[in-house]
DNA sequence: GCACAAAGTTTTGTATACAGAGGTGCGTCC
DNA sequence: GGACGCACCTCTGTATACAAAACTTTGTGC
């Protein structure tokens, strides 16, 4: 692995996680030193971060890890809302349909999984399942242009998480709603499963700007 | 200016107007020689090229012009329907459409001059208009997130513009469309603006695969 | 004659050294 | 006592030198 790729994968990790919270300056020979890798790779892993929105290079000064806060929320939700809509629409006209029908059932097991005792042992599956829908989505809908604005938009949303905590009733919900999402696509439905999708966006928000902050 | 800014622009200009064509293998010290810089800020040019999408890093052989062609059309304009209808639904909802109404009244005028005697004399102004009414619906929608978003799609679209002639009855065509939108946008009707983006967009496609490639 | 391997050459990737710009702190002057 | 200015210092920005990896070419063996 280059030095200048390990650079940029800890610093984004770091970033994400929020070990460098908003507002970190990141100076060039601290961060250097601290991830064994020379000035030069680490520059063109601020260049890459810079490109992520994940920091700010000001001018002099060097880099600091970007603001993110609940002001941020509406704007991200507008974006996911263009970018997932059409894609939940996209992957439903597609012709690789055939796992979102298991996808969809998954997610009614999980949503029962989350309601039953043990709903802390049932979370990492969940968030695992979450992930593989967007995969199935992304491969769905085949599209580089689309995918890659997908990626930064879910980098942005990974680290704003950290704002709200999940509350298991909520997680629930969320199950069955994307199991609806799942289910629309397997079923070829494209308006169904761009209607399931602005749903599950709305109560999102919704849930995030109501629990948020404390 | 710097070293790094002055090699990304002069890059990037020459991608997009197509005298650095796909396929183009950017050596290092050929274009820092050319440009007049050393290695490392270009080396950070080139970065920033590839997080683009200009630019596809090849291991071991650098980076090369990435490609583009007739291919990529629907995948550019699924993401461009993503991102463009939902913006003007946005722009129909924001507070500041002032200027929407008086820019409905111009494009109404460029059709009438491109539908004219002098067609040709037209057409610079009709996209520098064109392109005021694409910032005045990002400052409406004022989310830097999909403005982000915006700006890679329309550098790819400036690139692959290149396959497809202007016909003087499509650019007519075109400005009656982007009339509807201003105007949906400045009565503040948003589905009326998402659908008449929606139109423009659909009859844009059309026209570049039927008149292109030849 | 073709294929495989090895050596050479060209290229990228990294480190370090140097220069310039900006910021901070202290001193002096008003 | 406060404010402005100068000097020092730290940090970024750039260049160059070195190392490593990959591709190409040539030679040899089958």
């Amino acid at each position: 692995m280059r030095a200048s790729d390990k650079a940029y994968t800890e610093l984004r990790r770091d970033i994400v996680e929020w070990k460098l919270p908003p507002g970190t300056v990141l100076g060039e020979v601290e961060q250097a030193e601290r991830l064994g890798v020379s000035r030069t790779p680490l520059r063109e892993a601020l260049a890459r971060l810079s490109a992520d929105g994940l920091a700010v290079q000001q001018r002099g000064r060097g880099a600091v890890v970007s603001d993110v806060s609940l002001d941020h929320l509406d704007n991200l939700f507008e974006l996911r809302r263009a970018l997932e809509v059409e894609s939940s629409r996209l992957a439903a006209r597609s012709e690789h349909r055939e796992g979102f029908a298991r996808l969809a059932q998954r997610f009614t097991e999980a949503a029962d999984a989350l309601g039953g005792g043990d709903a802390g042992a049932a979370l990492e599956p969940y968030y695992r399942l979450a992930g593989e829908l967007d995969e199935a989505i992304d491969q769905a809908v085949d599209n580089p242009y689309i995918e890659q604005a997908l990626r930064g938009l879910r980098t942005h949303l990974a680290r704003v998480r950290r704002l709200a905590q999940d509350a298991p009733d909520r997680l629930r919900a969320s199950a069955f709603e994307h199991a609806a999402i799942a289910g629309a696509i397997a079923a070829g439905d494209s308006e169904l499963a761009a209607a399931a999708t602005l749903l599950h966006l709305s109560h999102s928000l919704d849930h995030i700007k109501t629990h948020a902050g404390s």
